[in-house]
DNA sequence: AATCATGATGTAAACGTTTTCATGATCGAT
DNA sequence: ATCGATCATGAAAACGTTTACATCATGATT
């Protein structure tokens, strides 16, 4: 049944086997009408018998390509990346591509090395999540020696290229409307860090939301980074002065949280004393006390649409980009309530 | 400066430009001693005004090998899943090897589709974070055809598959015995789901941990599945009767989250009336309130010993199989106190 | 002065495909 | 019967490398 198995067969032990040439063992698996129906059947006898599979180096040379996409990710342990993953590789799965995921950890120097799987011809596109396009070292247009390219999670300035992902500012008008709507006149922005221009699209929404109430509201705005940690911190430094706000409208869940614990641990309650929400909906912000209201990232959707249009591209490198601002839906959960009586 | 840039340059640009045959090339790239010195200079001029980076699939075809590993995983959604991918791409970058990811779901539908990049050539070697070996369609017997392999994050049955990752049954026979040492003679373990095999060695270590204990404890296990909700359901069984345990040692973090909060929402407070330690330190175990007291998973240092063993193994393929059980460090915080003056 | 290592380079085969082009065969239409 | 179409197949080139082998200087050894 299995010939001497040390060594693949290759398209020829086919061939052989069914008395024909290469080229129609070729066909017989590409085009398959083109190739009469009885040698069509000797054809794949012989590739059951042989246990044929094509080699996918000697196809990819051929063909000069390489069914495969390169991932950059400046951190693969933010809690947005597993489901942006998800849906990249399940669509890119789908079409028959491969996912090479590349970890940046926002060093340039790593970003440059995983170039060389687009400068060897290892992969065919490029999906960013570093917010940023990677500069080809030498000083040449930079756009020139990369191929198709879209970005997700973090968009970039470039707008030649495509970015799929949240209306930022949409959404963030939204939550900033909610929390008004519940009573709430003084709303502190805690930021997401100068680097991060998420952060300024946030703030910008929250703004707009802002100046659309009939009251006028300040906007207060306050330095974070998107860490717990900044969160926490952002709340110590409010209470230095006593001018304290009665909701936060935080870059993300991880700030979230932080400003909740903070708060908890100076002995008030959210959302009885100081109204929380976040950004993101990661998966824990239902696990924790009190549960997160947020804005949902839907991340499997902007992962399957981000890799559809790169794979779009590359299958027709004359499509322009295109972008696409998905909305981003309020989850109500425990964490926001009317304005009470502000103890203190 | 540039060449025509429409095509990338080859090596035989190169050697025309440098005025020697490509053999020559190829060699002051690869085997630069074999060179004179004078020519190796007109090689590197020549390489750097063409700008030529060699073609990835003409190497690998040629050298019958490709540079990349897979990686499998059951759900890039687990939340130990980041870490140890973190610490697999990292040991690849630095040897120069790819990260192929491939999210099976559990599915081996997925699974029989990602094992196309290991049939066609286009990976070297597995990592299989799915906790069971694929099995490879055909009646074969199955690792003839498969690759070198090592397994991180669930063990799986084979013997002959190095397995890389924590030692279960110490870490749990010293959670328990923390437990114990705190007081606690009354400690329910809630199982991670019988499909999962590292919730029989955890259980296995809490019985160890219970025996060495001078009286004769009760081996207590409820079922769970490895969800927060699972963690709320056991609690919600125990209160049916009211024979309550004074502390809950869990499959994992996210249990032990479910069985707080089900604690807390019935007015018990952790760690005053109920102990409860977990297993992983995920990411937010600690900014979780109370913060959870836990086994740590070194999941960085897990993942690169793995991806180490897999790549020293494809560089020499007589090398043995070997597994190594790592240290999981206890970390305590808040979850856990002495057994106290039980309300109820 | 003849021989022999030694070292640097070039020639060509090989890796396993896809696809253009050429070659026959078959068949209906004239 | 002859001529084109049409269809199925094969021969061979091409994709871009690496490397075994052959070739040819050069300088050391007799």
């Amino acid at each position: 049944m299995s010939e001497p198995v040390d060594r693949p067969a290759t398209i020829e032990d086919v061939a052989k086997l069914a008395g024909v040439s290469i080229a129609t063992v070729s066909r017989a698996l590409r085009s398959p009408e083109k190739v009469a129906e009885s040698t069509r059947k000797k054809v794949t006898a012989a590739i059951a018998r042989t246990g044929y599979t094509a080699n996918a180096m000697a196809q990819n040379l051929r063909m000069q390509r390489s069914q495969m996409v390169l991932v950059l990710a400046s951190s693969i342990a933010d809690p947005n990346f597993a489901g942006i993953l998800t849906g990249l590789e399940k669509a890119a799965n789908d079409r028959g591509y491969g996912v090479l995921i590349g970890n940046t950890e926002g060093t340039t120097g790593l970003e440059q090395n995983y170039l060389r799987f687009i400068s060897t011809g290892m992969a065919d596109g490029l999906v960013l999540l570093t917010g940023h396009v990677p500069v080809a070292g030498e000083p040449q247009t930079p756009l020139t020696n990369l191929p198709p390219i879209v970005a997700t999670e973090r968009p970039v300035s470039n707008t030649e290229i495509s970015y799929v992902g949240v209306d930022d500012v949409a959404a963030s008008k939204m939550a900033t409307e909610y929390l008004i709507s519940l009573g709430h006149r003084r709303i502190t922005f805690i930021s997401g860090g100068p680097a991060d221009i998420r952060s300024d699209l946030r703030h910008s929404g929250y703004k707009q939301g802002l100046k659309e109430s009939p009251e006028n509201l300040r906007d207060w705005r306050m330095e974070g980074d998107g860490t717990s940690e900044s969160g926490r911190a952002a709340v110590e430094r409010l209470f230095i002065k006593d001018d304290l706000p009665t909701a936060f409208f935080c870059f993300n869940d991880n700030t979230a949280i932080g400003v909740i614990s903070a708060l908890q641990l100076r002995g008030y309650r959210v959302p009885d004393d100081f109204s929380v929400l976040g950004f993101d909906d990661i998966p824990f912000a239902n696990n924790f006390t009190p549960g997160l209201t947020t804005i949902r990232q839907p991340r499997h959707h902007i992962g399957e649409k981000a890799m559809n249009i790169l794979l779009d591209r590359l299958a027709n490198r004359s499509l322009t980009s295109q972008s696409h601002l998905l909305h981003g839906d309020l989850i109500v959960r425990e964490s926001c309530a009317g304005v009470a009586k502000q103890r203190r």
